[in-house]
DNA sequence: GAGCTAATTGATAATTATTTGCAATTAGAT
DNA sequence: ATCTAATTGCAAATAATTATCAATTAGCTC
């Protein structure tokens, strides 16, 4: 995956084994908005030395870097994505932590103009949309997997 | 302030000074949208003996009832304000934390739309916008103030 | 108003999420 | 191959928040 040196390349970041493997993972459709400890336990099942440390580290530095995107969902901790091409919203399963993604032009237009009237430079948002989704299969496997 | 007594009864939460003695703080147009800590901080300026650990619970109290909504701002902490007639959304300055309240019917709308494309019954949702504003006077004192 | 009981509180220890300090290791330039 | 600054691992430190538990108190009941 030589992509990858190529990205980390661009941010400045030696390319390291850490560094890599976190990318591996992140790019892991399956793991699309994962936490830090989430990245960790992976880590450890693929039998890698790494610290959780290193994963706080690695994953802050992505989000300077802007190679990843930091999110607050409810619930207290961070989760991040790889920053997509283009920006997104998302909607957020309370029961099963099912995300879906969108985007609307007509939300970000009014935001803009929002900030516009109100004189203050918009520098980025978050919506984020909570909600129960009709899946229970879905939703009853993570209920378990969370107890 | 007996109005305080009715609203915590409402709740089934018994009239207490840490209660009433918080929810002043909270009505307080200084304070809205203010941490656990803060209310804390006030509460041992006005010589208070109440513990950080009831501010705590008794914020969550007031959440669970109704009485106060909880935000989560970028920067990790809880911020909670009295909940309004009116849901709303927020402009938050990143340079001096001050927050200006929105209502926009056009984005309400696209949520609900959005939610119901993708299947999924909304329950609530967290909007806010990040900017810097104007006012420069107030952005020096903020950042003085957090150093 | 005295007495009763469940709710509440304060102080402290415990948790959870995340960061930091530092010595040992290593990527990448020379 | 050598050198140096960047990186890592581990353990200890922070920060925000919650849980424990004994002592106190609000709001009945009589």
């Amino acid at each position: 995956m030589p992509e990858h040196n190529e990205e980390l390349k661009r941010a400045g970041l030696k390319v390291t084994l850490p560094r890599v493997k976190i990318l591996d993972i992140l790019q892991c459709p399956d793991n699309q908005h994962i936490s830090a400890e989430d990245v960790y336990k992976i880590l450890l099942e693929q039998h890698e030395e790494i610290g959780l440390a290193t994963v706080y580290r690695v994953l802050n530095q992505f989000d300077d870097a802007g190679i990843v995107t930091r999110h607050h969902f409810e619930g207290g901790k961070s989760v991040f994505e790889l920053t997509q091409k283009a920006h997104h919203d998302h909607l957020v399963c309370l029961n099963c932590g099912k995300v879906v993604e969108f985007e609307d032009d007509v939300i970000e237009q009014r935001q803009v103009d929002i900030a516009k009237h109100n004189k203050i430079k918009l520098t980025n948002h978050s919506l984020y949309l909570y909600g129960e989704c009709e899946d229970e299969v879905a939703c009853e496997q993570y209920r378990l997997d969370h107890l």
